[in-house]
DNA sequence: ATGAAAGCGCTAACAT
DNA sequence: ATGTTAGCGCTTTCAT
């Protein structure tokens, strides 16, 4: 492997004088530029990532926690890697996995100089790697709003809108109760952020338009979105006596990757047309709402832009030192087949 | 950040002794030992990775090359990866993931010595990255088997075997005409290893066992499930005349996440039981087969144990010098719903 | 069983 | 516009 030097020999300058053609921190004869890039690429050099780390303190290495927990669709999660991993190989950054949800991880690369930065994902309201963050010399960028998220950078999109948008949009097209068929209840029991930030919205929504709102945690599974929708149906008795119940809803979120195909077959299982007797909305990413039984109204979720945006703004922060600022990203509806104005 | 020199003084030892502690490299007296502990901990001292990875030209960083190609089902990959991910920790390594399917990512981490060995997903027959693979310093394994993998490492579900075997338990329940759906055609027309030996071994089975078989390829959509399933139950005229085709297949195998439960519903639509009147064998991850609208008869794909040995070879070529090998994972079929002997 | 010292290959003052 | 030089923090001979 060569090194610097032997650059610097084949071009006849100084080692710091190819440092510099490569760094571009400051200006180079066009000449000299040439027989050094020239000598660059006849000997194939380059340059050793950990003496260039331990000589100038950065090492362009990203670190991502992206912790694989159960209930957490991993298709959605890979979306949000490919954003980081592409948005950082963008700006000539490499990106370093940690896949275990422990604290341990972050702290041994990042007292360890391993990375310049650190994106966190499937962060929770109360999450507990937050302390040991604040205390990084790395600055930090959340997938997700914790509570108190001072110090610390977060992005993430907007869910708590996502809830309202869909309750608002159901309401428009003319249902009054509307079921959310949500997160597995493991997600939701973490308090992982996004998770009770849909149902949040969702409740406000229903509640400020009127709606009569059902909310329905839901097991991942064939039996879990059956039961699931059981329960948002609502299998017992209504509209009569002093206990009256309301509506058998007609208006339904789904925000759960895997339950959607059952929750479909579900419906249909039991002779309700979608969107003529149910409308759905799904929460999900754009291609598992076209790739179902019939493409679905949704409303997207963003993660390659969302991990794209976490890696700006932890380089914003390295390089111009910029502040911890929130950034939330509003959701979009998409109209497809699964809706329509009810008739009434 | 303290330095080893910091841990030093404080232990009132010399900097070696204290980096002898840490590798283990020489045997230190117990009272020794323990000051420097101390010190370590009480100093809250990491050694500085880069500064490490110069004086000892080891970086204790896999390099992971998991391109996320269309067609490829994410969430098999991401098993894969964890297994990766998960060993590399247990050897006390990290990961370094790459996205782009390019060979410069690799080249770059490799020659700027950013890792220690690499481990390459997705591989295909002719895979063009493995020129580049050969001329590395680095030790490298591959998870896949190419047409010519002289020199390096690979390890990889016996694909053709899985394909035989899950022929041969068609023929066994006394099927004749079997059918295969498999991969996306985009994943076939790359020649990705894994897809095009599922059929030749299906095939190959198939001929030996005088069943009649038919392949067809599968876009992983709702509609693409759908075509494949008209052209593998055979929508022409059938056992008649002289250019008399086969009977409809009573046996499926389907190899393709995505297309899964749509295969599923297309059968149910045409009132086609399962296993009564067709019988299925997936391929895929044991936990998708257990969640589609009856638990499937499936031939696992161990993501995570491959994962794992990929790093367990990758590091055994790094330590002891060990020659390039290959390891083909016999696959194992589960009885479940999907199938039954025919009692014809 | 421990220390001293020479690098590992690069960057970034400090020169000119 | 370029060269000189002093580290960055560690590992590992070579000594004793």
């Amino acid at each position: 492997m060569p090194t610097i030097d032997d650059v610097a020999k084949a071009a006849g300058v100084s080692a710091s004088t190819v440092s510099y053609v490569l760094s571009g921190k400051r200006s180079i004869s066009a000449p000299t530029r040439r027989r050094v890039e020239q000598a660059i690429s006849t000997l194939g050099y380059r340059p050793h990532a950990g003496a260039r780390a331990l000589a100038s303190s950065r090492t362009n290495v990203i670190g991502l926690m992206a912790p694989l927990r159960s209930g957490v669709d991993v298709s959605v999660i890979m979306q949000f890697v490919t954003g980081v991993v592409t948005r950082a190989r963008d700006v000539d950054h490499d990106v370093l996995l940690l896949t275990q949800d422990d604290t341990g991880g972050i702290e041994r690369v990042a007292a360890g100089s391993m990375v310049d930065a650190i994106v966190v994902m499937d962060v929770e309201a109360d999450d507990t790697r937050l302390p040991v963050l604040r205390t990084l010399r790395q600055p930090t960028v959340l997938i997700g709003l914790p509570h108190e998220p001072a110090g610390l950078s977060c992005v993430d999109l907007d869910w708590e809108a996502a809830g309202r948008l869909a309750a608002r949009r159901l309401a428009d097209d003319g249902h009054r109760d509307v079921a959310l068929i949500g997160s597995p209840p493991e997600v939701l029991d973490r308090r992982t952020s996004y998770a009770e930030r849909v149902v949040r919205g969702f409740r406000g929504a229903a509640a400020e338009d009127g709606l009569t709102p059902v909310v329905v945690p839901c097991e991942p599974t064939p039996d879990g979105a059956r039961r699931a929708l059981d329960a948002a149906l609502g299998e017992g008795p209504r509209g009569d006596g002093p206990g009256a119940r309301s509506d058998r809803p007609t208006g339904l979120v789904v925000h759960n990757e895997r339950a959607l195909p059952h929750v479909l077959a579900g419906l249909a299982e039991r002779g309700l047309d979608v969107p003529g007797d149910v409308g759905v909305i799904a929460i999900c990413p754009g291609d598992v709402a076209v790739s179902q039984r019939l493409p679905l109204t949704s409303i997207d979720i963003p993660g390659e832009l969302i991990g794209g945006v976490a890696v700006d703004m932890v380089m914003a922060r390295l390089e111009g030192g910029q502040p911890a600022e929130s950034r939330l990203i509003a959701p979009e509806l998409t109209q497809r087949a699964s809706t329509t104005p009810r008739v009434a």
